[in-house]
DNA sequence: CCTGAAACCTGTCTGC
DNA sequence: TGCAGACAGGTTTCAG
Protein backbone atom coordinates (compact mmCIF):
# COMPACT_ATOMS: atom_id res chain seq x y z
CA UNK A 1 0.00 0.00 0.00
CA UNK A 2 1.96 2.94 0.92
CA UNK A 3 4.63 5.10 -0.20
CA UNK A 4 5.74 8.12 1.84
CA UNK A 5 2.21 9.90 1.23
CA UNK A 6 -0.10 7.07 3.07
CA UNK A 7 2.72 7.10 5.59
CA UNK A 8 2.39 10.38 6.67
CA UNK A 9 -1.53 10.47 6.74
CA UNK A 10 -0.98 7.56 9.43
CA UNK A 11 1.23 9.08 11.39
CA UNK A 12 -0.60 12.40 11.36
CA UNK A 13 -3.22 10.18 12.95
CA UNK A 14 -1.32 8.82 15.46
CA UNK A 15 0.06 12.24 16.40
CA UNK A 16 -3.38 13.93 16.25
CA UNK A 17 -5.88 11.80 15.77
CA UNK A 18 -7.89 10.90 12.77
CA UNK A 19 -8.58 7.07 11.11
CA UNK A 20 -11.17 6.00 13.75
CA UNK A 21 -8.64 6.66 16.19
CA UNK A 22 -7.66 9.24 19.43
CA UNK A 23 -3.59 10.28 19.30
CA UNK A 24 -1.35 7.51 21.05
CA UNK A 25 1.31 10.59 22.33
CA UNK A 26 2.17 9.93 26.14
CA UNK A 27 0.39 6.69 25.65
CA UNK A 28 1.93 4.24 28.15
CA UNK A 29 2.46 0.64 26.34
CA UNK A 30 1.27 -2.70 28.65
CA UNK A 31 2.10 -5.13 26.74
CA UNK A 32 2.41 -6.70 23.15
CA UNK A 33 0.86 -9.52 21.06
CA UNK A 34 2.89 -10.92 18.25
CA UNK A 35 0.69 -13.07 15.97
CA UNK A 36 2.53 -13.69 12.84
CA UNK A 37 6.52 -13.96 14.25
CA UNK A 38 8.14 -12.93 11.43
CA UNK A 39 6.89 -9.89 11.42
CA UNK A 40 9.37 -8.94 14.34
CA UNK A 41 12.78 -7.91 12.44
CA UNK A 42 14.47 -7.29 15.84
CA UNK A 43 14.93 -7.95 18.44
CA UNK A 44 14.19 -11.67 19.63
CA UNK A 45 10.55 -12.21 20.32
CA UNK A 46 11.29 -12.35 24.10
CA UNK A 47 13.44 -9.25 24.32
CA UNK A 48 11.17 -7.20 22.45
CA UNK A 49 8.07 -7.90 24.72
CA UNK A 50 10.19 -7.35 27.80
CA UNK A 51 11.64 -3.81 26.35
CA UNK A 52 8.61 -2.40 25.03
CA UNK A 53 6.52 -2.74 28.27
CA UNK A 54 5.60 0.25 30.26
CA UNK A 55 7.28 2.21 27.34
CA UNK A 56 5.71 6.05 27.05
CA UNK A 57 5.29 7.26 23.37
CA UNK A 58 6.83 10.32 23.50
CA UNK A 59 6.23 11.04 19.58
CA UNK A 60 5.43 9.86 16.58
CA UNK A 61 7.61 10.59 13.13
CA UNK A 62 8.17 9.36 9.56
CA UNK A 63 11.16 8.67 8.06
CA UNK A 64 10.83 7.72 4.00
CA UNK A 65 8.07 5.39 4.43
CA UNK A 66 9.45 3.94 8.01
CA UNK A 67 6.81 4.85 10.60
CA UNK A 68 8.89 5.62 13.97
CA UNK A 69 7.62 5.68 17.58
CA UNK A 70 9.71 7.34 19.89
CA UNK A 71 9.64 5.51 23.48
CA UNK A 72 11.07 6.33 26.31
CA UNK A 73 14.62 4.72 25.68
CA UNK A 74 14.30 3.23 22.37
CA UNK A 75 12.77 3.97 19.33
CA UNK A 76 9.61 1.33 17.72
CA UNK A 77 10.56 1.52 13.72
CA UNK A 78 7.19 -0.18 11.06
CA UNK A 79 7.58 -0.45 7.51
CA UNK A 80 4.61 -1.22 6.39
CA UNK A 81 5.23 -2.86 2.77
CA UNK A 82 2.99 -3.62 0.23
CA UNK A 83 -0.26 -4.22 2.60
CA UNK A 84 0.85 -2.84 5.94
CA UNK A 85 -1.60 -0.74 7.49
CA UNK A 86 -2.30 0.30 11.49
CA UNK A 87 -5.17 0.80 13.02
CA UNK A 88 -5.86 2.48 17.06
CA UNK A 89 -8.98 1.09 18.55
CA UNK A 90 -10.11 -0.09 21.75
CA UNK A 91 -9.31 -3.32 23.51
CA UNK A 92 -12.03 -4.09 24.67
CA UNK A 93 -15.80 -4.27 24.04
CA UNK A 94 -18.34 -2.50 26.23
CA UNK A 95 -18.76 -5.70 28.58
CA UNK A 96 -15.24 -5.54 29.02
CA UNK A 97 -14.20 -8.91 27.00
CA UNK A 98 -10.84 -8.33 24.89
CA UNK A 99 -11.76 -7.69 21.50
CA UNK A 100 -10.15 -10.78 19.09
CA UNK A 101 -8.04 -9.29 16.44
CA UNK A 102 -9.13 -8.70 13.19
CA UNK A 103 -8.38 -10.83 10.27
CA UNK A 104 -4.74 -10.80 9.29
CA UNK A 105 -3.86 -8.79 12.20
CA UNK A 106 0.10 -9.05 12.80
CA UNK A 107 1.17 -7.52 16.03
CA UNK A 108 -1.14 -5.77 18.89
CA UNK A 109 0.26 -3.46 21.26
CA UNK A 110 -1.83 -2.33 24.19
CA UNK A 111 -1.74 0.68 26.00
CA UNK A 112 -2.92 1.39 29.74
CA UNK A 113 -5.57 3.45 28.12
CA UNK A 114 -7.48 0.53 27.17
CA UNK A 115 -6.59 0.83 23.76
CA UNK A 116 -4.28 -0.85 21.51
CA UNK A 117 -2.40 -0.05 18.48
CA UNK A 118 -3.12 -2.82 15.78
CA UNK A 119 -0.40 -3.90 12.41
CA UNK A 120 -2.24 -5.31 10.04
CA UNK A 121 -0.41 -6.54 6.98
CA UNK A 122 -2.63 -8.91 4.67
CA UNK A 123 1.05 -10.31 2.66
CA UNK A 124 3.05 -10.41 5.81
CA UNK A 125 5.79 -8.42 4.03
CA UNK A 126 5.81 -5.93 6.71
CA UNK A 127 8.20 -5.60 9.49
CA UNK A 128 8.80 -3.95 13.10
CA UNK A 129 12.01 -3.48 15.13
CA UNK A 130 13.02 -2.09 17.99
CA UNK A 131 15.91 -0.70 18.42
CA UNK A 132 18.09 1.61 21.00
CA UNK A 133 19.62 3.49 17.67
CA UNK A 134 17.50 4.10 14.85
CA UNK A 135 20.37 5.16 12.28
CA UNK A 136 21.21 1.54 12.52
CA UNK A 137 17.90 0.90 10.36
CA UNK A 138 17.19 4.31 8.35
CA UNK A 139 21.18 5.46 8.44
CA UNK A 140 21.18 4.41 4.79
CA UNK A 141 18.25 6.00 3.25
CA UNK A 142 18.81 9.25 0.99
CA UNK A 143 17.35 12.60 1.78
CA UNK A 144 13.70 13.32 2.96
CA UNK A 145 12.11 14.85 -0.63
CA UNK A 146 9.45 17.25 1.08
CA UNK A 147 12.71 18.86 3.51
CA UNK A 148 14.04 22.15 3.21
CA UNK A 149 17.15 20.54 2.87
CA UNK A 150 16.81 18.97 -0.48
CA UNK A 151 17.67 21.01 -3.12
CA UNK A 152 17.54 20.44 -7.22
CA UNK A 153 20.91 20.65 -6.73
CA UNK A 154 21.32 17.83 -4.43
CA UNK A 155 19.00 15.62 -6.35
CA UNK A 156 20.59 16.73 -9.64
CA UNK A 157 24.13 15.56 -8.30
CA UNK A 158 22.54 12.34 -7.21
CA UNK A 159 21.41 11.54 -10.43
CA UNK A 160 24.87 12.46 -12.50
CA UNK A 161 26.68 10.00 -10.74
CA UNK A 162 24.53 7.28 -11.97
CA UNK A 163 23.88 5.76 -14.94
CA UNK A 164 20.26 3.49 -14.42
CA UNK A 165 17.04 3.67 -16.11
CA UNK A 166 15.73 6.98 -13.87
CA UNK A 167 12.59 5.19 -12.62
CA UNK A 168 14.22 2.31 -10.95
CA UNK A 169 16.68 5.07 -9.52
CA UNK A 170 13.96 6.96 -8.20
CA UNK A 171 12.62 3.49 -6.87
CA UNK A 172 15.87 3.57 -4.90
CA UNK A 173 15.44 4.51 -1.20
CA UNK A 174 19.10 5.34 -0.92
CA UNK A 175 18.87 7.49 -3.57
CA UNK A 176 15.65 9.37 -2.11
CA UNK A 177 13.56 8.35 0.39
CA UNK A 178 9.72 8.16 0.46
CA UNK A 179 8.89 7.44 -3.64
CA UNK A 180 7.23 4.01 -4.77
CA UNK A 181 5.66 2.80 -7.74
CA UNK A 182 2.86 5.10 -8.01
CA UNK A 183 4.25 8.59 -6.69
CA UNK A 184 7.60 7.85 -9.30
CA UNK A 185 5.03 7.24 -12.55
CA UNK A 186 3.20 10.80 -11.32
CA UNK A 187 6.74 12.34 -10.69
CA UNK A 188 7.59 11.43 -14.30
CA UNK A 189 4.69 12.46 -16.30
CA UNK A 190 4.76 15.86 -14.90
CA UNK A 191 8.02 16.31 -15.85
CA UNK A 192 7.73 15.06 -18.94
CA UNK A 193 10.77 12.65 -18.75
CA UNK A 194 10.60 8.92 -20.21
CA UNK A 195 10.94 6.21 -17.31
CA UNK A 196 13.68 4.53 -18.90
CA UNK A 197 15.96 7.42 -19.54
CA UNK A 198 19.07 7.64 -18.29
CA UNK A 199 19.45 9.24 -15.30
CA UNK A 200 22.85 11.39 -16.05
CA UNK A 201 22.00 12.59 -19.20
CA UNK A 202 19.26 15.00 -17.88
CA UNK A 203 19.90 18.29 -17.78
CA UNK A 204 19.54 20.66 -14.54
CA UNK A 205 16.65 22.62 -16.05
CA UNK A 206 14.85 18.82 -16.42
CA UNK A 207 16.40 18.01 -12.65
CA UNK A 208 14.69 21.11 -11.56
CA UNK A 209 11.70 20.39 -13.07
CA UNK A 210 11.56 16.54 -11.99
CA UNK A 211 12.68 18.05 -8.28
CA UNK A 212 9.53 20.32 -8.57
CA UNK A 213 6.65 17.38 -10.03
CA UNK A 214 8.37 14.80 -6.89
CA UNK A 215 7.12 17.63 -4.39
CA UNK A 216 4.33 18.35 -5.75
CA UNK A 217 2.62 14.81 -6.13
CA UNK A 218 3.67 14.16 -2.92
CA UNK A 219 2.40 17.47 -0.96
CA UNK A 220 -0.89 16.98 -3.32
CA UNK A 221 -0.99 13.07 -2.18
CA UNK A 222 -0.77 14.02 1.52
CA UNK A 223 -3.15 16.95 1.23
CA UNK A 224 -5.61 14.28 -0.28
CA UNK A 225 -4.59 11.47 2.69
CA UNK A 226 -2.73 9.03 0.48
CA UNK A 227 -4.66 7.39 -2.58
CA UNK A 228 -6.95 3.95 -1.67
CA UNK A 229 -6.34 1.31 -4.54
CA UNK A 230 -8.12 -1.90 -4.01
CA UNK A 231 -8.85 -3.69 -1.28
CA UNK A 232 -5.89 -2.39 0.94
CA UNK A 233 -5.96 1.01 1.90
CA UNK A 234 -8.28 3.16 4.45
CA UNK A 235 -9.14 6.71 3.19
CA UNK A 236 -7.70 8.93 0.70
CA UNK A 237 -8.63 10.13 -2.37
CA UNK A 238 -5.32 10.84 -4.84
CA UNK A 239 -6.24 7.78 -6.63
CA UNK A 240 -8.49 10.19 -8.40
CA UNK A 241 -5.94 12.50 -9.28
CA UNK A 242 -3.76 9.93 -11.08
CA UNK A 243 -2.36 11.29 -14.39
CA UNK A 244 -1.50 7.95 -15.73
CA UNK A 245 -0.99 5.12 -12.95
CA UNK A 246 -3.20 2.39 -13.92
CA UNK A 247 -4.49 4.29 -16.38
CA UNK A 248 -2.83 2.67 -19.53
CA UNK A 249 -4.93 3.04 -22.65
CA UNK A 250 -6.81 5.99 -21.43
CA UNK A 251 -6.16 9.49 -23.50
CA UNK A 252 -2.90 11.60 -21.65
CA UNK A 253 -4.53 14.59 -19.85
CA UNK A 254 -2.35 16.85 -21.68
CA UNK A 255 -2.75 15.65 -25.09
CA UNK A 256 -4.93 12.68 -25.54
CA UNK A 257 -2.36 10.00 -26.62
CA UNK A 258 -3.02 6.80 -24.70
CA UNK A 259 -0.96 6.19 -21.85
CA UNK A 260 1.35 3.13 -22.11
CA UNK A 261 2.46 0.50 -19.96
CA UNK A 262 5.60 -0.95 -19.58
CA UNK A 263 7.58 -2.99 -16.95
CA UNK A 264 10.60 -1.56 -15.60
CA UNK A 265 12.69 -3.10 -12.92
CA UNK A 266 9.75 -5.86 -12.18
CA UNK A 267 7.19 -2.85 -11.58
CA UNK A 268 4.18 -1.83 -14.09
CA UNK A 269 5.26 1.66 -15.69
CA UNK A 270 3.15 3.96 -16.50
CA UNK A 271 3.42 6.67 -19.18
CA UNK A 272 2.41 9.15 -22.04
CA UNK A 273 4.63 8.29 -24.76
CA UNK A 274 4.11 11.81 -26.69
CA UNK A 275 4.89 13.92 -23.36
CA UNK A 276 7.66 11.98 -22.23
CA UNK A 277 9.97 11.23 -25.09
CA UNK A 278 13.40 8.91 -24.52
CA UNK A 279 15.94 10.86 -25.41
CA UNK A 280 18.88 9.18 -26.88
CA UNK A 281 21.96 11.40 -27.17
C1' DC B 1 28.21 -0.84 -11.38
C1' DC B 2 24.00 -2.37 -13.64
C1' DT B 3 19.87 -5.29 -14.85
C1' DG B 4 16.78 -8.96 -14.28
C1' DA B 5 14.80 -12.65 -11.76
C1' DA B 6 13.28 -14.76 -7.67
C1' DA B 7 11.74 -14.75 -3.04
C1' DC B 8 8.79 -13.28 0.71
C1' DC B 9 2.85 -13.63 1.06
C1' DT B 10 -2.40 -13.33 0.33
C1' DG B 11 -6.13 -11.74 -2.24
C1' DT B 12 -8.53 -10.23 -6.44
C1' DC B 13 -9.51 -10.14 -11.05
C1' DT B 14 -9.48 -11.95 -15.93
C1' DG B 15 -9.92 -15.17 -19.37
C1' DC B 16 -10.66 -19.73 -21.00
C1' DT C 1 -18.93 -22.50 -12.27
C1' DG C 2 -14.05 -23.50 -11.78
C1' DC C 3 -9.53 -22.91 -12.18
C1' DA C 4 -4.97 -21.28 -13.82
C1' DG C 5 -2.43 -17.33 -14.32
C1' DA C 6 -1.43 -12.51 -13.91
C1' DC C 7 -1.03 -8.92 -10.96
C1' DA C 8 -0.78 -5.84 -6.63
C1' DG C 9 1.37 0.54 -3.32
C1' DG C 10 8.09 -2.95 -1.31
C1' DT C 11 12.51 -4.65 -0.39
C1' DT C 12 16.31 -8.01 -0.33
C1' DT C 13 19.27 -11.26 -2.39
C1' DC C 14 21.50 -13.50 -5.97
C1' DA C 15 23.05 -14.56 -10.81
C1' DG C 16 25.00 -12.85 -14.95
Amino acid sequence: MPELPEVETIVRALRDGGRGGPPIIDWVIEGARLLWPRTLAQPGQNEFLTQITRQRVGSVGRRGKFILLNLDTQTLLMHLRMSGDLRVEKSYSDDHKILLPQLHDRLLISFTTEYRLAFNDTRKFGRVWLVNDPSEILGGLGPEPLDDQFTPKQLYERLQKSKRQIKPLLLDQTVIAGLGNIYTDESLNLACIHPLQISNTLAYTQVEILWAAIRRVLKDGIARNGASIDWVYRGGSYQNQFRVYQRTGEPCLVCGTPVEKLIVGQRSTHYCPMCQPLIVS
